[in-house]
DNA sequence: CTGAAAACGTTGTATATACAATTATTGCAA
DNA sequence: TTGCAATAATTGTATATACAACGTTTTCAG
């Protein structure tokens, strides 16, 4: 839908701003499909997002630093986040013995069942999102966000 | 930059998972460069938005529900949000006589220095972010997300 | 006219976010 | 070797967000 209308906006004062907007409006959009299907399994898209990080670890664990520059959201506190993971008892938490100032972060077999789950959900929800889009289009949409972050 | 670089992940499941994390990424990217762009003057980007919905009804005054259906976060408490800003003098709320349900919020000429100071430093974020863009490929990336969102 | 439903806004509560300050550990230069 | 800077994580605090529940006021069917 237009962002004109979807905002109520009869016009913007220049593509960019229209762009500007659009680029927020469309991203917290896409946050809220994402937390509405992981509700129901009670995970944030932030929580989601350190446990798919996690997965690509291939069971290597990692620390909380590492964590936080692969996080959608680098100003979310990924300490507090990982907590609510390990309360969940889908990560553990161990202290780096070579080098203590580090905590090694890594998914459990409960965590990785979730992700399994969550899956082909996950996978259906983005083709549903980019039902209108050609992979190429969805390609070239990735490329020209690229561009945008320098 | 790319995202893969950006998020550390050497490849993704397929375009459409690209494109989904990418918008959320960016999203968030171009809503923290607003962030700290309006933080010198102590307003969030959501209550500058609201600002912006303000002005745009040229002195009418506007409800409650009116706002929350223009705002970039629809759910955040525009109640709470509004309050915010009259407690800085940049907005006026009344009750609404005519319906006594409803609660009629209108900009201050406070409220419209703001925006006017700020119009330049937003005019100049939004061509520096899109810097790498013509006006034609900002078009069309807006065009794109509007697909998207059906 | 009356009572149920709809419209509008407010409040409560749990959680998340932004950001600064603090603690602990390690590396390294003088 | 000592002490300063850098690295890594935690804690504190104010604010924001998500969402549900609630309270008024208005509308409208019967």
């Amino acid at each position: 839908m237009k962002l004109e209308h979807e905002l109520k906006m009869p016009n913007f004062r220049s593509p960019y701003q229209r762009a500007s907007l659009n680029l927020m409006f469309t991203g917290e959009w896409m946050m809220a499909r994402v937390d509405s299907l992981l509700k129901p399994y009670d995970i944030s898209s932030q929580q989601y997002n350190v446990l798919r990080i996690l997965r690509g670890q291939q069971g290597k664990p990692i620390n909380l630093f590492a964590i936080q520059e692969r996080m959608l959201n680098r100003m979310s506190n990924a300490t507090r986040l990982v907590e609510k993971l390990r309360l969940k008892g889908l990560v553990t938490r161990e202290l780096c013995e070579q080098n203590r100032r580090k905590v090694e972060i890594a998914i459990t077999d409960k965590g990785m069942e979730l992700l399994d789950k969550l899956d082909p959900l996950m996978k259906q929800l983005e083709e549903d999102t980019f039902k209108s889009l050609s992979a190429d289009e969805a390609q070239h949409l990735s490329d020209t966000l690229d561009r945008v972050r320098e």
